[in-house]
DNA sequence: CCAGGACCTTGACCCAAATCAAATGCCCCA
DNA sequence: TGGGGCATTTGATTTGGGTCAAGGTCCTGG
């Protein structure tokens, strides 16, 4: 069957596919997932409730179907670093890995479509198809993160937290609603305290530079959680970065 | 035939194996290799050579057999990150990406074994193992990336420079020597600046901070470019965390 | 053996972001 | 309707690391 962009791209989730509903489904993958039946199960999280705290045990990997979830790792004394963002068709465990290396948080209410252990690596070594968009996956999680760590090594907190909207913005479609005039209106799943986490600041600086911005009529705020983006090509400048990949520049 | 851990762990390369020529060897892994044989040639690059500019067309993905590079990323004003770190075993290159997104610059003398990226590509096709240790390795490199994020995000310059030669010492075997007493004689294989840009520093910081570290007898500095350990223990407590994984701990 | 240049160290000063400390707003539930 | 508790904002002050500037060291090639 062919690939169903209309099918694919909806935000419900696809009760068959494994890896990512919205690019992959059943629609395009055919008959190959059906063994998945009886492995899989869904679960809920509230906002601020923990998936997995690291080093613990975890039988099972995940898709996740909606919300947004933070890998988080911390140094003895509490400081804590986010070290992966996870929106929705982003995959969370990691094959062959029984212990979780990072505490997962819901930073928002969450959904997960699961996948008990062992049959879903069993499944990974029998359908090379899966494996290698696996692969591809985690090499886009690999370029994220690059993309990250200069984030976090050179830019100024400004330019972080525009940048932050933009990934906001551009990933998490679910999120944005496109107003005429090409004003996007984004729905933070996050409180500022997991934004300074995300970007390596204190939560002052996060609520200090929403304020600058603000002023300065680069977003206008409505209430607390919700930013409203007059103009994106702007807060793309503010972000540092110039490439004008990715939908929405 | 059984994984022969001393003929794999050699520094010598393996001349068969395409992907990590320490942890896997024909030995290991079999007939299954044998076709690469015509696929595949060798590289030298000198300290500060470039390999690849981001953007450029590049038609191989690679091993490293010695030496080590840089993969640099930056913004427009000239702000540069090292976003990966190559040492010997490490892969270079995406399969299904052309074109660089990162350039690659030699940061010591560099040997790279190529393989020709289409024939690269259909033998992961063909041969569900090597992309299974493909994924393996991408999945191996995330988790780098992730502790790389907290080190930029949180970590003070001190504990930065700690921690990057904790991780060299810990990587590269190739470059530690151990001595009497448990001291550890580190090469290292980076200007002052390319560390900086590896920490998210300026170079007088890390000029700075080695020579505190010196100071209070952390390390010491025959010339510039060899550090002598003379507490491993003491430069992990520096480093921040207090994870006792890897060897040397 | 000396000159030039790349690489590194050190000093003085400054500033962006952290820290410490108070408000203020907001939501939920009694 | 009001109060408790959390998230957020704002202010005052400090400080770690950046910036600018001046040497120093070592290697290489003439």
């Amino acid at each position: 069957m062919p690939h169903d962009a209309a099918l694919c791209a909806t935000q419900q989730p696809c009760e068959i596919c494994p890896i990512r509903y919205r690019a992959v489904c059943a629609h395009c993958e055919g008959d190959e997932l059906a063994e998945l039946e009886g492995m899989k199960f869904y679960r809920r999280y509230e906002a601020g409730q923990v998936v997995v705290w690291a080093g613990d045990r975890m039988d099972f990997v995940a898709s996740v179907i909606a919300g947004m979830a933070g890998l988080t790792q911390q140094l003895e004394d509490g400081r804590t670093q986010m070290v992966g963002l996870l929106l929705p068709s982003d995959f969370l465990g990691r094959p062959g890995r029984e212990v979780a290396a990072y505490t997962v948080t819901a930073t928002s209410d969450l959904m997960l479509c699961c996948f008990r252990r062992k049959p879903f690596e069993k499944l990974l070594i029998e359908n090379p198809r899966i494996a290698s968009r696996l692969l591809e996956m985690t090499l886009d999680e690999l370029d994220a993160a690059r993309d990250w760590l200069l984030l976090l090594g050179r830019k100024s907190a400004r330019e972080k937290i525009a940048s932050l909207l933009v990934i906001l913005a551009r990933r998490a479609a679910a999120l944005v609603k496109r107003r005429p005039e090409g004003r996007i209106v984004i729905e933070l799943p996050l409180t500022r305290e997991a934004m300074a986490d995300y970007l390596g600041l204190t939560l002052e600086t996060v609520s200090r530079q929403m304020s600058t911005l603000k002023r300065e009529g680069v977003i206008e705020l409505d209430g607390k959680r919700r930013v409203i983006v007059p103009s994106f090509v702007r807060l793309v400048t503010e972000s540092g970065d110039d490439s004008d990949g990715g939908p929405l520049s």
